[in-house]
RNA sequence: CGGGGUGUAGCGUAGCCCGGUUAUCGCGCCUGCUUUGGGAGCAGGAGGUCGCAGGUUCGAAUCCUGCCACCCCGACCA
């Protein structure tokens, strides 16, 4: 295999192999920092699709789809949303294309083919949405809508990061309009919950639920909220957003409806999203040297059973006792490979099944055969033990389980030993250089002493956390008066 | 977009400074035999527009120019 892959090294790309590569495209392309997802990758983004829509589901949403392009005119509309992503467009400003007259073979953008207005590639939804919102709201009655689109969105960055900022990702992006300003925050609020249960119950990874502030917040929302995790590494990923929107995009495109005392009045909103960041975060959060660590939750097989034989008889000996087995744990709702290709020996197998993360691996031969017994090894230990073919299923199950708690209270360990209170901008300086992590300081609530600590450290606040205990205290830069301690770190 | 680095077979690389037969090595891949309780061994074999486009030269992976992509550091961001 080469180089050891450790959390640490920042050389993320050699898990990312087993589930991406990155995009090779045709010569000259100016297309970059996309990401071709493997069908192993996609098949862990399903899972995680799957639960997600679920928990959207039973919180009263429906999945629909808007178009891709959204016509400048309407990009415009809402001008800090705009001007928040302004920057990063890609832009559609012709339909056709025609064979070059100068080059033989090659084709060329037609020049009688341009669009009378430009189409940008979205970025985010919110205009396509609020402006065909405004066609289906004219009474209380046609409210709350509550609706989810499962799309790409592209963002053309300076810079990009495989899983943490590629041009192109996919996500989830509700948009939600509501009669009340108290409905789209209890909104707001609900989706924050829902994102933060899906972090911690099901990828494993424990986040914080907070507010972001005003130089951190979503460019045309009235207030950010969102799960902030913290990787291997120390660095702190924003893992999924939460937007109360105010009434802004529904007085950006117009969108009013007629109250119970028929008034009319503008609409109030509500936007939350997340990625395929999330894949990222689950790489950094829980591989380790040997490869992926998947929760069994998101694991695409959660089993693998790996026989060890000599000949095609013992193979079918195995073969017929696996088998069995196999039938078994589908039947209890446990994704099982049996990997008996002959192409390739035990070893290779077991360090293959390591990289990709699947939790439980059954090793069985011979010696089993005469034992009755089968050897199980955990991925997220490493450990080894024999058990009893008789009752497997059942310890199969309970420590698939286990797998699942252990990766959580891993993770909630790890951010507990990287998370620091302190008083002073030296030990904020040297906790941020020597243990990185979350640091847990006061700060006086104005932009220029986060821009200042900004510019001094490249800590941001990462969220002002929900259910913040008030203490008084002094800015950890400026001195002045705190009410409570906001999140630092260093993000991706 | 600024600074630094890289680009040679599916992957990782040597060669480049100092131009000169048929481009190096390992892994992987294919065939055969032997193997199989932690990444198999032996033998044979296939696989290359040296990132792209120009230029210099008798001759370019090597020198020059431009472009593209990727990585790291900034600015920007989910």
């Amino acid at each position: 295999m080469g180089k050891k892959l450790t959390p640490r090294s920042e050389d993320y790309s050699k898990w990312y192999n087993e589930l991406v590569v990155q995009a090779d495209l045709a010569e000259n392309s100016a297309v970059r920092g996309c990401m071709v997802i493997k069908p192993y990758g996609y098949a862990i983004w399903e899972k995680m699709q799957a639960q997600l829509d679920s928990m959207f589901k039973a919180t009263g949403h429906q999945n629909a789809y808007f178009p891709l392009f959204v016509p400048k005119s309407l990009f415009e509309a809402e001008e800090k949303n705009a001007e928040g992503f302004a920057k990063e467009c890609a832009v559609v400003t012709h339909y056709r294309l025609q064979n070059d007259p100068d080059k033989p073979g090659k084709l060329r953008v037609d020049p009688e083919a341009k669009l009378e207005e430009e189409l940008i590639v979205r970025p985010t939804s919110e205009a396509i949405i609020w402006s065909t919102y405004k066609g289906w709201i004219q009474s209380y009655r046609d409210l709350p809508i509550l609706v989810n689109q499962w799309a790409n969105v592209v963002r053309w960055e300076m810079r990009t990061r495989l899983f943490l900022r590629t041009a192109e990702f996919l996500w989830q992006e509700g948009h939600t309009a509501h009669e009340t300003k108290q409905e789209a925050i209890d909104e707001t609020i609900q989706m924050t919950n829902v994102y933060s249960e899906f972090a911690e119950n099901f990828m494993a990874i424990p986040v914080i639920k907070g507010l972001k502030t005003d130089s951190e917040r979503f460019a045309g929302a009235e207030e950010t909220y969102c799960i902030e995790a913290l990787m291997q590494d120390g660095k702190a990923l924003q893992a999924g957003t939460s937007h109360f929107l105010g009434q802004n995009f529904a007085k950006a495109f117009d969108v009013k409806f007629t109250n119970k005392e028929g008034q009319q009045e503008f609409v109030w909103a509500t936007s939350w999203g997340v990625s395929t960041r999330l894949m990222g975060a689950l790489v950094m959060t829980h591989s380790d040297d040997q490869g992926l660590v998947l929760p069994p939750k998101l694991a695409p097989i959660q089993v693998v059973i790996v026989p060890i034989y000599k000949g095609q008889a013992q193979l079918d000996d195995i073969d017929f006792v696996v088998n069995r087995l196999v039938n078994d744990l589908r039947l209890a709702g446990i994704s099982v490979k049996y990997d008996n290709r002959d192409t390739m020996r035990p070893g290779a197998k077991f360090a293959q099944y390591e990289l990709q993360g699947v939790p439980l691996r059954l090793a069985i031969g011979p010696k089993d055969l005469e034992n009755g017994t089968i050897e199980m090894a955990r991925r997220d230990t490493l450990e080894k033990f024999s058990f009893q073919l008789e009752g497997i299923v059942e310890v199969i199950a309970q420590n698939l389980v286990a797998i699942q708690d252990n990766l959580f209270k891993r993770a909630v360990d790890f951010r507990a030993n990287h998370t620091t209170e302190v008083d002073t901008f030296e030990d904020f300086k040297k906790t941020l250089e020597q243990k990185t992590g979350f640091i847990s300081a006061h700060w006086d609530g104005t932009v220029e002493t986060e821009a200042k600590i900004k510019a001094l450290t490249k800590a941001t606040i990462r969220c002002i956390p929900l259910n913040n205990p008030q203490e008084l205290g002094k800015c950890v830069f400026s001195g002045k008066p705190s009410a409570q301690r906001v999140l630092f770190a260093k993000a991706y």
